[in-house]
DNA sequence: CCTGCGATTGAGAATCGTTCTCATTCACTA
DNA sequence: TAGTGAATGAGAACGATTCTCAATCGCAGG
C-alpha cells in the first residue's frame, strides 16, 4: 500500500497521471509479492485478465525506479539474464540472503552491515553512499532435502 | 602469471588446447590489469596488433570463467550495460569498494566481511556458500574535486 | 611426410532483453 | 466541444551475447 501511495505522489509531483495501466502494474507488483522480471509480471497481469503491453511495463518500471519504490536486484553474479526487480519496502536494504538451491530471497538485518560498510569506507578515506550485500547459502529446507550437496 | 598457469592447466585437464588466440587473450587480460568488458578487451588486442574475433573472445571468457581464473563483477545495480570481468586473483573476494564518481574499484579486506556473513547465515539456519559485497562511496580524490555533490 | 579427426576459429546470422518510434487514444482544461 | 500534452500498443530498432557452419589447425597413427 505504501509503495502505491509513494508512486502516486511521485507521479503527482512530476505532473504525470496515475492511469489504469499504472495502477494495475503497481497493484500486481504488490500482490505478486516476490522479486520479478518483466516477463513474469506480464504473465501475472495476463492471468488477472489485464492486458498491458511490454512497452508500458518497461516504462512504468522506469518510473517506479525513479520514484524510489522499486529497485533492481542482482541475485547471482553468474547468471545475468533478465533484470529482477523488487519493491524497496519489501527488501529494505540492498542486503539479501539467497538460497542457492530453491532461490528463496530473505531480507537481513541491515544495521550491522551498514556500520561495517561505514567503517570500511572510512578506513580507505571514502565517503559512504550505499552498498549491496548478497549472501549465497543453503536454506534449512533445502539442507534437509539434501540439495546443494 | 598465476592466472595463465591456472588456465593452461584447466585446458589440459579438459583436453583442450592452449592456442595462440587463447594465449593472447589471457596475456592481454593480465597486462590490461583492470576490470574490462568485451569491447575494451577487443580494442586492447587490436592495439597490440592481435586480431581475434569477438566470438573467440566470448568463448575464451567462458572457459576462463569455468577455470575459475576470471569472474564477472557487477559494479552498480543501476546501469546494467555490458558485463565487466576481472581476474580472480586481482580482486580476491567478491568484496569491492567502488567510487561512484570515477568508477575506481578497490579490493577490500574480506576477512571481517566473511565472518559477518557466516554469522548472518547461521542466525537464519542457512549454510553459507559465498557472498558478494559492493560498497559505493566517493574516493578521496573525487571528494577533493568536489564531485558527487 | 600423408591422412584423419576432433578442436578451434572467424564471419555473420540468430536470439533475447530492452528501448525507441509513431500513430492513436486518453484525460483534462478552456 | 475543441485543444493540449501525456500515455498507450505494436512493432521496429538496438546492443550484447550466443549460435551456426564452413574453413583451418594441431596432432597422433600409419
Amino acid at each position: 500500500m505504501e509503495a502505491q501511495q509513494q508512486f502516486e505522489q511521485f507521479l503527482q509531483r512530476s505532473g504525470l497521471k496515475f492511469t489504469r495501466e499504472r495502477q494495475q502494474i503497481i497493484r500486481a507488483i504488490i500482490d505478486f509479492d516476490e522479486p520479478f522480471d518483466v516477463d513474469r509480471l506480464l504473465f501475472y497481469l495476463k492471468q488477472r485478465g489485464e492486458k498491458t503491453s511490454k512497452a508500458t511495463i518497461y516504462r512504468t518500471i522506469q518510473l517506479l525506479l525513479e520514484s524510489g519504490s522499486l529497485r533492481t536486484i542482482s541475485l547471482s553474479p553468474t547468471d545475468a539474464r533478465s533484470t529482477l526487480y523488487s519493491l524497496c519496502g519489501k527488501f529494505r536494504a540492498y542486503d539479501l540472503l539467497i538460497c542457492t538451491a530453491c532461490g528463496k530471497v530473505t531480507d537481513i538485518d541491515k544495521q550491522p552491515v551498514c556500520s561495517s560498510c561505514q567503517l570500511i569506507a572510512k578506513d580507505h578515506g571514502y565517503k559512504l553512499e550505499s552498498h549491496s550485500l548478497r549472501i549465497f547459502a543453503l536454506c534449512p529446507q533445502c539442507q534437509k532435502k539434501g540439495l546443494g550437496s
